[in-house]
DNA sequence: TTTTTATAGTGAAAAAAATCACAAAATGGC
DNA sequence: GCCATTTTGTGATTTTTTTCACTATAAAAA
């Protein structure tokens, strides 16, 4: 019923809202929120409306009880944990980047099948054996995994995610991944948005390049 | 009138039929290809129909000429040139990963702020001082750039990329970037698609995921 | 207190995207 | 060479998403 693109703008009100109350402000109307994301005041209007989210009539709405709404159902009022297959580039950037704990994601661990990876330090985010994957994920309780090996080994990762417990899936590999139903797989190919600009570029771009984003349920 | 969507099922087609054809096949059938890149079969040929190609009734689509067509529309005759600005985390990873290489693309060089970060070892893509963008894109004249700076500095290395010439942007800074309509603007933002993924595994995922792709032009 | 004004909430309308369904054409078998 | 079959190409239809437009309401002003 509410789809990808409706969560991602919810994501997006609720960063917008996180700026606007650190800068001090209390209300906000739907026209300013809509700026600040790129999208039209009726579709942020719309978008609450679907939520259950009501703010007040010439009032707009008040920003710490929207945040706390938005992040009720965003699921952000407590940390979420996710382990990373894959300790190469993407996955040694994802671990290094500073913006998932910002947001209240905890990488716990990474695993990888190369031993010169493995890394213990204390303060680190710990590099581990693949084989360790399903036991760590079931003692942690992890329900989600970033799959950040080459493609040829992505679909062997998902399966040992899948057996291991893990329900949602963020997929940098470039290959269409097959899993059970009742998992959420989502798809990021760099290489892809890159020639997508490329595409625009080339083809005169004065058209609005639409709307964006790719995803794939399973 | 073309939209982001329908380029990014392009750009598979594309990749599915180089499998296709390295196994040896010599022609496809709608279905196949809607198998293989996870769409129906009339949403392959209406595809194929917006762009005007056509294959053989009752006798599929002959690959290779079809992979001339798609790579003629989409801008793969020819290697397209690249600048990353930004050498940190996502920076050093795309340099790294091998994937843009093999669909064509080139980075050419990565500029940075950082005199720790540059480089001109042989081999290597090089790394360079920020204040010889303008002259490096102009010499080469390059069109495309990736953002992989801090959010902070995103939109000052927008601004310069823009007057160095620069018409189309991947944007990995998780920020709305303001820029002239003539210039395309394609923003990914990691956290953003984790998040997503958690919001469909707290919220009883039972509901596909549906479509997902973001974007902005601007 | 009454009036004015700004803004939320939402059903209706429009636009966009995907799917359907079927005619037209090409192939292979007989 | 004709018929049966398969698959394309596309107009029509359906579904989904976005925008419009108007009512209700709360706040401020008079």
């Amino acid at each position: 019923m509410v789809n990808k693109k409706c969560i991602i703008r919810l994501l997006r009100y609720k960063n917008a809202l996180h700026r606007l109350n650190s800068l001090g402000f209390v209300k906000v109307f739907s026209d300013n929120l809509a700026d600040a994301v790129g999208v039209t005041a009726s579709q942020v209007r719309k978008d609450f409306s679907l939520f259950g989210i009501c703010g007040n009539k010439r009032g707009g709405y008040q920003i710490e009880a929207l945040l706390g709404k938005l992040n009720h159902i965003l699921g952000k009022n407590e940390q979420q944990k996710v382990v990373i297959v894959g300790g190469g580039n993407i996955g040694a950037a994802l671990m290094k980047y500073k913006g998932f704990e910002k947001e209240g994601v905890k990488i716990a661990a990474c695993f990888d099948i190369d031993p010169a990876k493995y890394n213990h330090k204390e303060g680190d985010i710990p590099v581990l054996p693949l084989e360790q994957l399903r036991d760590f994920v079931r003692q942690n309780h992890i329900k989600i995994g970033v799959i950040a090996v080459p493609d040829i080994a992505a679909q062997q990762v998902l399966d040992l995610m899948l057996a291991a417990g893990i329900k949602g899936v963020l997929n940098f590999a470039p290959i269409r991944l097959r899993a059970a139903s009742d998992c959420v797989i989502n798809n990021v190919n760099l290489v892809l948005e890159l020639e997508t600009v490329i595409y625009f570029i080339i083809n005169g771009l004065e058209k609005s390049i639409a709307e964006i984003h790719e995803e794939q349920k399973s």
